[in-house]
DNA sequence: TCTGAGTACGTACCAACGGTATGTGAAAGA
DNA sequence: TCTTTCACATACCGTTGGTACGTACTCAGA
């Protein structure tokens, strides 16, 4: 059989979108297939050990187009990166649709969190190589538009569910620390023997973390300032 | 001045061992300098932006010296990430030297690694880039031996004093979360504008949380079972 | 003191890789 | 139809990690 460019293959189903030429649909189909090819390699090999021969190779173009397409390999890895994170991010937003208590909403989201971080390129492309690859900043600028603000969103939502309502800063602070925890959960259980186990564990964990939380704030203590403690002593 | 290398410098105050041929210390004396200098580099500029050549340009030897201490750039850069972390660890055990109290432990071994995680060579060569370049399998081993260790034993020393006794699967995984909780306290703390007033909201956040889990305990309620969860529905 | 071996480097070289400069043919506008 | 433009292909270069091999110095043993 005649062996068909993965470029191909996307103009084969393409929908015909009026006022969209079909050069530019061809021009878009092939730095899709550069994109889907370069996130199998990255995924399989990592970002250092997939070259540029090999991704333009894949995807049945030269170096040529991979160049009039992006600006280098760092930008292709981006370009995996970020849609990996939009498809990660959607899947949660997917999730959460629907349910509207914010401590139902939370475990909801840490549920569809841990099923994304079992994903090979989740955890290659984002969660190993992103820092690295990317560079603090824009690693952390990506973060913040997708994964990250959904976590935000649910830290903000549980604690002023506790008539705790933070200063911007504090509730930054929270986020991150939970942001932490769960990869740190999810990367527990993409590395689990039995994930199923592992899932269980985690929200056990979690829950309980959670639950403590809930029984501060239904039993009125407040949350110190911080403040104090750059004033007085410990304790 | 006649320039002096790194290697000279540091066998310039070597102490006298009996036992150690000159010749070893000399031997020993340069890859300590292929170490540092490569730890300044890597935390300068990354690892993908130092060139051997650089490294050894430094260092004021040549390639055949790295090659003969080090089988391989990753090596090196391993070397490096040893140190540092060995250097952390040290760091915390005697902060933490004393204390006796698990609550107070777990505070004051917070405090002690947000300072460590203020160093420039701890964040990127630990945190940013050692998931990347050692990989994932290599990586979580260092951090066992080290900073992880530390933290799963304070984990387990503050949970136990709450009277559960669980699982070592159980007490892996709230380690893991614990320990995520504190990099990402760190990021927080070392990303910051004003490290101290971060310092404090981190303190305070974290220390929210410890007292929720705290009250639970106190109030006598138990840790779920995780098997629940697999068997039945949620909630 | 002499000698031989082993070791700690230095030197010369290579293949692979990311990146660039330039060529080319087909589609789109005139 | 002519011309321009754009989406690629081709050819080439500098740098880099790694290797093969040469060399001088140290040190144990005679």
């Amino acid at each position: 059989m005649a062996a068909r460019s993965p470029a191909e293959k996307i103009r084969s189903n393409l929908p015909k979108v009026p006022g969209v030429s079909r050069r530019q649909q061809y021009s878009a189909s092939t730095k899709r297939a550069l994109v889907d090819e370069a996130s199998k390699l990255f995924t399989k090999q990592g970002y250092a050990a997939t070259s540029l021969d090999a991704i333009v190779g894949s995807a049945r173009v030269t170096k040529g187009a991979l160049y009039h397409h992006f600006s280098g390999k760092q930008a292709v890895f981006e370009a995996v990166f970020e849609k990996i994170e939009t498809d990660a991010s959607t899947h949660i937003r997917k999730a959460l649709k629907g349910s509207k208590d914010p401590w139902e909403k939370a475990l909801i989201g840490l549920r569809a969190f841990l099923e994304i971080v079992q994903d090979p390129g989740y955890q290659r492309v984002v969660i190993q190589e992103g820092p690295a690859v990317l560079g603090y900043e824009r690693f952390r600028e990506q973060e913040e538009r997708s994964s990250f603000g959904l976590v935000q969103e649910m830290v903000r939502a549980v604690l002023e569910a506790s008539t705790y309502d933070l200063s911007s800063e504090m509730l930054e602070t929270f986020s991150r620390i939970f942001f932490g925890a769960m990869s740190a959960a999810g990367e527990s259980v993409s590395t689990a023997a039995n994930p199923k186990v592992a899932v269980a564990q985690v929200e056990t964990a979690i829950g309980f973390i959670l639950a403590g939380i809930r029984s501060l704030a239904e039993s009125g203590v407040s949350l110190p300032d911080p403040e104090d403690l750059l004033a007085g002593g410990s304790e």
